[in-house]
RNA sequence: GGCAGUGUAGCUCAGUUGGCUAGAGCAAGCGACUCAUAUUCGCUAGGUCCGGGGUUCGAAUCCCUGCACUGCCA
């Protein structure tokens, strides 16, 4: 049976529009469910949109419609979005939906009989122009700290999730799982933070309405947070113990904004521990994306489109320019010079080229015909080896979720690749009959390792392989044994590769 | 204010348990080739490893201190 391999993006708030930040947690998703796939996993790879709220409510009064008629029409934009990119998730949640409703409220009844959520009060400091909750200490000289307009103390009725009394079961978790929260940077945060002390959680509100009821006292909403991380298993069928449920739960990767590490990293876990449900593997925070050097922000107007991205380069350069700029995990920054610097450089002088010539030559001295290779050299073993090697670097990176490092570890077999050419000057070769047979070993060294190269790449670059295995003539269905030297066979017909990235002027 | 972390070539960064002349990619300069998307390949960086002090035979790597920046919490 193939293992079972399940990764999930946060759900998007449909009050957001999309931007480069949705597109790079969705895409590095998309490349491991490809790369699991590719070897031999089961995927299951979960997006989805987080519908409910107060926000969401107020926008669709504004805009003269219902929550879920905004809902509906906004969620559209991410779903063409994700099809535009290539994502290749499974399955797509929306927290408007019965499957998902019915087991948030299975969830909540079921920690509320076990005692874990109870029904308390809440009190707080209001700043009714902000609609903002305040803690005492967060208060600056009695005001509200964002406007500094005066508060007033407001009691309200809520239900709360006996959080503080999973705060040594939790930290011993983290203790046990050094790989539970990555990076290594965040999980020293979330140590600090749970040692200070866990508070009972707020879990309801009743200051509107869209969203689920509280089972047996409809007057609470479901606080958004709870509602919306349940959305991991009730994708899979929780309640109800599906196929699905019991194959992938828990999650082997939870990816998601380093704004959102808490929610995911000490309230999921804990309202997973009061369910007696298993918790995640790991939970994977990455960084956020400055654009030429400055916060993204609406009031500066710099929001990236990525639609526009995709409309200005292509698919997989936005891709591979995500994955392969910044390290996952660290901060980076967007700016389009450094993009057109990697597509140039990267994407067009090394690997286009690299194919370009390759097929170049296989058509203009073997016309198109694939030779078989004959003894091979000690050069020709050397790229053989790294070839192999990568395959095997790219994996361990890969489980890393070091994106960046994968990435260059193929182009380390790319310019070995250009390498290759210059040592064995193909060109000197073909001017001598006798060499003729040395030519060809040349060739299949060279366009076979490319194949490799292609489909590792198909993870990151689906658009590009396609067109690369189709003048390599590998058009065959392939899986992660197609790694393996010696897949090409001699009579093969390469023809010319287009170029794969026009350069483009920075 | 508390805790954690960062500060290495023009830029982005690697630098394991302290040890040969401190590395990579990009950018820049020079040279070579011509199969290729004017692409590729080779050579060239003499950088106070933030400042100061200390430990040591020896520190970018350990300790102390100062400065700058970042994150989390308050």
């Amino acid at each position: 049976m193939k293992p079972a391999y399940y990764v999930t993006t946060p759900i998007y708030y449909v009050n957001d529009v999309p931007h480069i930040g949705h597109a790079y947690t969705t895409v590095a998703g998309d490349v491991l469910a490809r790369y699991k796939r590719l070897m031999g996993h089961d995927v299951y790879f979960l997006t989805g949109s987080d519908e409910h709220g107060q926000k969401v409510e107020k926008a669709a009064t504004t805009a003269g419609e219902t929550p879920l008629e905004l809902a509906d029409r906004v969620v559209k934009r991410f779903q063409a979005l994700w099809e535009r990119l290539g994502i290749s998730n499974t399955d797509f949640i929306r927290t408007t939906q019965e499957r998902h409703k019915k087991g948030v409220t299975h969830i909540f009844k079921d920690i509320m009989e076990k005692g874990d959520i109870y029904l308390g009060e809440y009190e707080d400091w209001y700043c009714t122009p902000c609609e903002t909750f305040w803690t005492e200490t967060q208060l600056i000289e009695d005001r509200c700290p964002d406007c500094n307009r005066p508060v007033e103390k407001l009691k309200e009725e809520s239900y709360f999730f006996r959080m503080s009394k999973y705060q040594e079961q939790l930290l011993a978790h983290i203790e046990a799982n050094p790989d539970f929260i990555q990076p290594k940077s965040k999980r020293n945060e979330i140590i600090s933070f749970v040692k200070e002390g866990l508070r009972d959680l707020s879990v309801s509100r009743t200051t509107f309405t869209w969203g689920i009821p509280v089972p047996g006292n409809e007057k609470h909403i479901i606080y958004v947070w709870f509602d919306a991380l349940t959305n991991y298993i009730t994708a899979l069928g929780y309640p109800e113990a599906t196929a699905d449920y019991q194959r992938f739960w828990p999650v082997n990767v939870h990816l998601i904004g380093k704004d959102i590490l808490r929610f995911h990293a000490v309230y999921w876990p804990t309202f997973l521990m009061a369910a007696g449900l298993p918790l995640p593997e790991k939970v994977f925070a990455h960084g956020w994306w400055t654009v030429e050097g400055q916060k993204m922000s609406k009031s500066l107007q710099n929001v990236v489109e990525p639609n526009l991205l995709i409309d200005k380069y292509g698919v997989d350069v936005v891709r591979y320019f995500l994955l392969r700029e910044v390290p996952f995990g660290l901060d980076g920054d967007f700016s389009h010079s450094a993009l057109v610097q990697r597509l140039n450089s990267d994407l067009a002088n090394d690997l286009g080229n690299l194919l370009s010539r390759s097929t170049a030559m296989a058509v203009k001295y073997f016309d198109g015909v694939l030779p078989a290779p004959g003894k091979l050299s000690d050069c020709d073993q050397a790229l053989v080896g790294k070839t192999a090697e990568m395959v095997t670097a790219v994996d361990r990176f890969i489980d890393e979720m070091a994106f960046s490092k994968a990435l260059q570890a193929i182009w380390d077999v790319v310019s070995a690749g250009n390498k290759y050419i210059d040592e064995t000057a193909p060109w000197t070769l073909a001017k001598d009959p006798e060499q003729k047979e040395r030519l060809a070993t040349v060739m299949y060294c060279l366009l076979e390792s490319q194949r490799i190269v292609h489909i590792i790449l198909s993870a990151f670059m689906p658009a590009t392989t396609v067109k690369a295995l189709a003048s390599l003539g590998f058009q065959k269905e392939y899986s992660g044994k197609d790694l393996a030297w010696g897949g090409l066979q001699a009579g093969t017909t390469i023809t010319k590769a287009e170029a794969l990235f026009p350069r483009m002027e920075g």
